[in-house]
DNA sequence: TATAAGAAGATTGTAAGCAATTTAATAAGG
DNA sequence: CCTTATTAAATTGCTTACAATCTTCTTATA
């Protein structure tokens, strides 16, 4: 006899569900980052804008919603709270002026020196081998359909 | 030479970090729940909620809170939602009037017939081999700090 | 048994997050 | 050209999400 009962429900069952420890971990995740940029004064979201930023120095509200899966609603009030903050600046193209143009300052590029720490510092908490990380990260660009690694 | 520039600041790529597409990967999952879960009129968070409460029929805030990750903050608006759709009762305990007691109503459970078909249709989207979907399910949960599974 | 300490929810305030709609600019087709 | 379609952001409305605080109730302990 089977100790537990299995019904047609089973599928049900919080524990047999892959999308809830994704979705737990992911703010589980997000919030061990929240002590360290609390002193940058950035959340999460911004947090990973900037870093697009940093590396491109410049880009536009829809690369951006690509590359951070982030639609226009959610990034038009985000930009202009970095903008206030003096991290970046918002001006419409010339040759396009649907195109807005967000470029990062200098005040913008100087947080980056007190970033550069934060990802090994949030790494450490999470207690999963080289190896394992990799595997996590392969499978979760496979489910993103980009098999190997992000859009650039 | 080294085809790409490599510097101090290689680390704060959203294409080196984890967390990131663990972030994406959590929304753009959520997100494919939408067009079923609206049918049922449930949010994401309400049916991660309800599938506790079709499980074990009562439960409290404290627990909840505890199984799905979430605080009080997000629960108690949450709950009075699914008392006003009539799928779950909340009342204080007579032991401890601190403890809010939730109970699914028979309309509740009624729901559980129709979701019944929808964690199949959302995995069919979910591109990964069975032996896939293990592997990132204990590494979820490895990260989350619990070996084999969730917290019951 | 008063009083302090602790626990459980509720409330408040801020920031996502996203669907749907709107506005403005550009491109395409007649 | 002029009209239509398309595109890019912005806006609106609603629901999380969570830190911090507050209220109420229970438990410890002096």
């Amino acid at each position: 006899m089977a100790e537990t009962e299995h019904t047609e429900f089973d599928c049900l069952k919080i524990e047999n569900q892959l999308c809830f420890p994704l979705y737990a971990c992911s703010k589980e995740v997000v919030r061990r980052y929240k002590p360290y940029l609390d002193e940058l004064d950035l959340t999460y979201t911004q947090y990973i804008t900037m870093m697009i930023l940093w590396d491109e120095r410049t880009t536009n509200v829809k690369t951006l919603g690509k590359r951070l899966y982030l639609d226009s609603g959610t990034l038009t009030p985000l930009l202009k709270k970095l903008e206030a903050k003096g991290f970046i600046t918002r001006q419409r193209s010339k040759e396009d002026e649907r195109n807005l143009v967000v470029h990062v300052t200098e005040a913008g590029m100087k947080l980056r020196e007190r970033a550069v720490d934060i990802p090994a510092k949030v790494g450490k908490c999470v207690n999963l081998k080289p190896e394992e990380a990799k595997q996590l990260y392969r499978l979760l660009y496979k489910i993103l359909g980009r098999i190997d690694g992000p859009e650039k």
